[in-house]
DNA sequence: CTCTAAATGACAACATGATGTCATATAGAA
DNA sequence: TTCTATATGACATCATGTTGTCATTTAGAG
């Protein structure tokens, strides 16, 4: 009774799950490290990145960010109590203020990105730029797939 | 004074992290809803698969998935709170019990893994086993590769 | 055997992120 | 215009996982 229905691809795909999320944690460990010398983290960085790219709403990082709404909202409100970046106005939404760095952040932001392009640099050298592309391409995929079928179980939501 | 030191491989790795980051939210809650009809979460199934595989200690398995041993440590007195596993003297060291999974636990399980062989089946026919295959070996060599470099910035630890 | 270093579990503090709820603001249909 | 659905920020609660600290246990050097 043991392995109910497994096939080589369903076993292909949970190991790559397996992966994915073991090397998440040393990866987020490895953005603090990079994060670290400028009094952030790679969540605060990934904010500041974001707002860095364009002035944007709170919801706008998210969508940009892949993540849920109200955890970068905390994050952004860290980063406004600590100078880091500064609610402006919107001309097309009252409540949704736009997030601008401010030059504390940008000056954070531009050391941040130094460290992690010399770092990035070693690893992408390392492992080789052409096999990284194709295991980002095809983790791009997976994200679509699990955008399609939310979730396995999940009943009509 | 912009991209200090930008090459294509480094970009690649930068992008390669993004993407597995962002993957790794979604993977997560497709596991909890794999393993919620059974009451469990990823967390929980990850520790239950690990005491199932063979009895070990917490600081075994939380090495087994790389973990801290603390966070194991507390889903493990959970489960056993909850009657999924036992605690079973180890011969070989008085504080270190074994953890080992119950009848409850082993149906949990055991509900679990079947639910999961459908859809990592299907996922995995979608996507490519080969590629799947290749990706899993990129992402396990990423894992050593910063094992050995435990994080940029890093003082002598 | 003795002493020191490492391993282990217990506990606490914290960061991250999901989920749920609410009031308000916006957009679009009617 | 009015009405309804959606978007947004504000708050709260919770699960996960890291880091740090401590006492106890184990292993190994001497």
């Amino acid at each position: 009774m043991k392995d109910p229905d497994r096939t080589p691809a369903g076993d292909a795909f949970a190991e790559f799950a397996i992966s994915v999320l073991r090397l998440a944690g040393p990866l987020t460990q490895a953005g603090d490290a990079l994060a670290k010398p400028s009094g952030q983290t790679s969540a605060r960085w990934q904010v500041l990145a974001a707002a860095n790219h364009a002035p944007m709403s709170v919801a706008d990082a998210a969508r940009a960010l892949g993540l849920a709404r109200q955890g970068v909202q905390r994050i952004a409100d860290l980063l406004e109590a600590e100078g880091l970046i500064a609610y402006r106005d919107n001309p097309t939404h009252q409540r949704a203020k736009l997030m601008v760095l401010t030059a504390t952040g940008e000056t954070a932001l531009h050391e941040i990105k130094e460290r992690q392009a010399s770092w990035a640099d070693s690893l992408g050298g390392a492992l080789g730029e052409r096999r990284l592309r194709q295991a980002s391409a095809l983790i791009a995929e997976v994200i679509e797939v699990l955008k399609e079928r939310p979730s396995p179980e999940a009943p009509e939501d």
